[in-house]
DNA sequence: AAGCTAAGCGTTTTT
DNA sequence: CGCTTAGCTT
């Protein structure tokens, strides 16, 4: 190196460039972006811009590898370089190629990233940011669910495992799980039928999630009598799910870890090829994902978690909080960075979120402060019913739409999906239109469920469980008592059902219902074949039609088969996104992402219409104006929470995340009565409400204190949209009103329209009804017919 | 095997 | 309330 170059002053001026290029962070966002080696923990607040800092982090690593902690210096920077360096500077111009060789020091290649996340929608959104930071190098970096990562490293490997599992295995979601456990342990009836599904099925899990095989579980059961009957369930169930080669969502976690041990060359590679490993949501994390996570890093420990202990919402499925808490103990040398800088909400909504956490006794504490400012009071208001509930968050949303807001700017949030129902209907009667996001996905429908059944045996016809759900679906003759002969026979010779069944001339049993037997599995076979040639989608088309599925429907043809024939046409189109969208798409890698797509991940924030869904859901989102509806005791916090001190803490958690949804306007409701699960319920006002302080909240109580009449009663005709992934057309109604028109709508009946303001492409009428008073209604969705 | 009716039952949050 | 299932009939 020349003597002219002065080694430290090359350094600071590094530094000086690269914290130049992120000066839009706050300290302790550098802090956390400039930390490029070694185990790093952020304790992230809501609202405190974490996804930035993980992209921008990722994007300095990319860029400049361990420059800004290092005191390397290449020996051949000439002082032309030190001049055009600071050039650079002067301009802030830091996207010249020769910036970026000069100053970088061991940068990664782009696919030495592995980025895990919860949802698919935040995998997406992150590969999205890297993409658009990054340009191309992103191409390679793995930016995925838990889940996904080791369906991915499963799908190479699981063969090596030596368990009799396959490369096409099939994934068996909770529904599936059931049927199988019901089906092996007809014996264990304890009379309660949610017992598979509450009790049995959940404890399992939990094992697995221990990383505990039935052995094991056995062995650490000890002699508690009715754990006893668990392991022995247990033990039955994983070998059926082995016979079937299949994974329920637990076995892709257990099972991949076990893969590690089994072969640690199949650990090497994954720990060679990822040189920066970070996990987002850790506080979401469970044990066996602490134990993927802790062997993937050991070798680079280039780990980075990134977390927030008060938004712990997921303890009910394993989460636990310890992995954050406990980091610094397990990672050596960890550090650690706090993110209270909120710069999402005003200081209002921030103050209620404070004000309720802190009445949790187990957390890291933290508080959130804001430079935004202080924003409106939080308005609070109590009902007689929910219906009065839901009538006013209509009304005051159509309010915020004529004031000049979108309707995309409001979300309703409710505990459990079970509430949307009440909202939903006064808004179709409103005409505002709304996108619930909910646990019920396109592919939960029964006729979609019977169509990847077909889809599942197709690809793998060891699946018992799929088998018998379509062996007689439509109806071809083979009923309840040929499945339970060929299930005996299965179990008795140790093969599959779909074996049983294409042997079925050789079985003297079935000389008789061969005719049936046997066009089925021809059927099967030639789908097979398809499976090898044809793009996804049209062998999704085939199976519908070839099965018979679609004649009977038609066959049917009432209004629900109707229905249900739309919702295949719409599968079949799901299955052509698939086909264009994916790298190399085949029949396994759609049944994958069936199995792991959840609502929330086809949610698009871009349609203007109110967002409905769980807190659960909403969490990562964040809306200008936030209804919080059914702030009740019994509901929010729900009934368990008396009971047990733990799940209350974590409503409470809820709560927080569900205020600090809100960017400016915070709403919160309840009802003191409450129709739900078919009989009528009495709350008060939820605990989580008085923790909010007086001095914050605007409160109006519209409780009636006489005969409780509700306009509301009245029954509605229209039967609401389940989901609403087909938004209701906007031109459908495209004609135009004028002031003294006289309308007729399905639900109100005839009136005249008051007033006509176009907003956004649509139109706000004022309709004065005959019978039900004056409605504000969007013209397009109101279904109007003019007289 | 298939189709019908009556009865019963669970209801939090989800990858 | 809405859905599944048991049990009966054809």
């Amino acid at each position: 190196m020349p003597e002219s170059i002065d080694k430290s002053g090359f350094i600071s001026l590094r530094k000086k460039i690269i914290e130049s290029e992120f000066s839009r962070m706050n300290d302790r966002q550098k802090e956390a972006v400039f930390t490029t080696e070694g185990p790093l923990l952020v304790l992230a607040g809501a609202g405190s811009g974490k996804t930035t800092v993980l992209v921008n982090r990722i994007a300095c690593i990319l860029k400049y590898g361990s420059a800004y902690q290092s005191s390397f210096v290449p020996d051949n920077i000439t002082a032309e370089d030190i001049g055009y360096l600071e050039k650079c500077l002067k301009d802030k111009d830091f996207s010249g190629d020769r910036l970026r060789k000069l100053l970088a020091v061991n940068p990664p290649p782009a696919w030495s990233v592995l980025a895990i996340t919860f949802t698919n929608k935040a995998a997406n959104e992150m590969k999205e940011r890297l993409e658009q930071m990054l340009g191309d190098e992103s191409q390679d970096i793995w930016a995925l669910t838990f889940h996904s990562a080791c369906a991915r490293i499963l799908r190479r490997d699981i063969d090596k495992l030596g368990l009799g599992y396959t490369r096409s295995f099939t994934i068996y979601d909770t529904d599936d799980c059931a049927r199988l456990m019901r089906e092996t342990c007809k014996n264990i009836d304890s009379g309660d039928r949610s017992f598979v599904t509450k009790t049995l099925l959940p404890t399992i899990s939990r094992a697995k999630e221990k990383n505990l095989d039935p052995v094991q579980y056995e062995k650490a059961v000890g002699n508690d009598f009715r754990l006893k009957k668990v392991a022995e369930a247990y033990y039955k169930y994983q070998d059926a799910l082995r016979r079937a080669n299949a994974l329920d969502f637990d076995d892709m976690l257990m099972l991949t870890v076990r893969l590690f041990r089994a072969a640690p060359e199949v650990l090497q590679y994954y720990q060679r090829r990822f040189k920066y490993i970070l996990v987002d949501e850790y506080q979401d994390t469970n044990n066996i994902q602490y134990q993927f996570v802790s062997m993937m890093a050991s070798v680079n420990r280039n780990l980075c978690v990134v977390g927030d202990d008060d938004q712990s919402i997921y303890k009910f499925r394993g989460a636990t909080i310890e992995n954050i808490l406990n980091f610094e103990g397990q990672f050596e040398n960890a550090r650690s960075v706090k993110l209270e800088q909120n710069y999402r909400s005003t200081s209002v909504i921030l103050d209620a979120a404070n004000a309720v956490i802190s009445n949790n006794a187990g957390r890291k504490g933290k508080t959130l402060w804001t430079s935004n400012g202080q924003g409106d009071k939080i308005d609070v208001a109590s009902f007689d019913s929910e219906l009065d509930e839901a009538q006013y968050i209509a009304d005051t949303i159509l309010d915020n739409v004529r004031n000049g807001g979108k309707f995309s700017q409001n979300a309703v949030l409710y505990r459990m999906n079970a509430q949307s129902g009440a909202i939903e209907k006064a808004f179709v009667r409103r005409g505002i239109p709304y996108r619930v996001v909910s646990g019920y996905r396109l592919i939960d429908r029964l006729e979609i469920r019977d169509l990847l059944a077909y889809l599942k045996v197709i690809n793998n016809t060891r699946d018992d469980v799929s088998l018998s759900r379509i062996i007689n679906v439509p109806k071809r003759g083979i009923g309840d008592a040929t499945v339970s002969a060929a299930q005996q026979i299965a179990a008795r010779d140790g093969v599959s059902l779909y074996d049983v069944f294409s042997s079925c001339e050789d079985i003297e049993y079935f000389s008789k219902k061969c005719v049936k037997i046997k066009p089925f599995v021809d059927f099967i076979e030639e789908m097979r074949a398809l499976s090898a040639e044809a793009p996804v989608h049209e062998l999704v088309k085939e199976v519908a039609v070839k099965s018979g599925y679609i004649a009977a429907l038609e066959a049917e043809n009432s209004g629900e088969s109707r229905e249900r024939t739309e919702n295949i046409g719409a599968f079949v189109s799901s299955a052509a996104e698939y086909d264009s969208l994916s790298d190399e798409p085949n029949l396994q890698g759609f049944l994958e992402e069936c199995a792991l797509m959840s609502d929330i991940d086809n949610y698009d924030g871009s349609a203007d219409t109110v967002t409905m869904m769980t807190i659960h859901s909403a969490k990562g989102l964040e809306f200008p104006v936030v209804f919080i509806a059914g702030m009740e005791e019994g509901v929010f916090p729900g009934q368990n929470a008396d009971f047990y001190p733990d799940e209350l803490e974590e409503e409470r958690r809820l709560a927080y995340v569900g205020i600090t949804r809100a960017k400016k306007k915070l709403n919160i409701t309840y009802a003191r009565s409450r129709m739900l699960f078919g009989s009528t319920v009495y709350h008060r006002e939820s605990r989580f409400l008085k923790e909010i302080p007086d001095e914050l909240k605007d409160e109006t109580d519209m409780r009636s204190h006489e005969t409780t009449f509700s306009m509301m009663s009245n029954k509605p005709k229209h039967k609401p949209a389940v989901d609403s992934g087909f938004s209701r057309p906007a031109a459908a109604a495209a004609q135009s009103f004028a002031i003294g028109d006289t309308v007729h709508h399905s639900t109100f009946g005839t009136g005249m329209v008051l007033s006509v303001k176009p907003m956004g492409g649509d139109t706000l009428l004022e309709i004065a009804f005959d019978k039900f008073g004056t409605k504000k209604l969007m013209a397009n969705f109101a279904r109007l017919k003019k007289d």
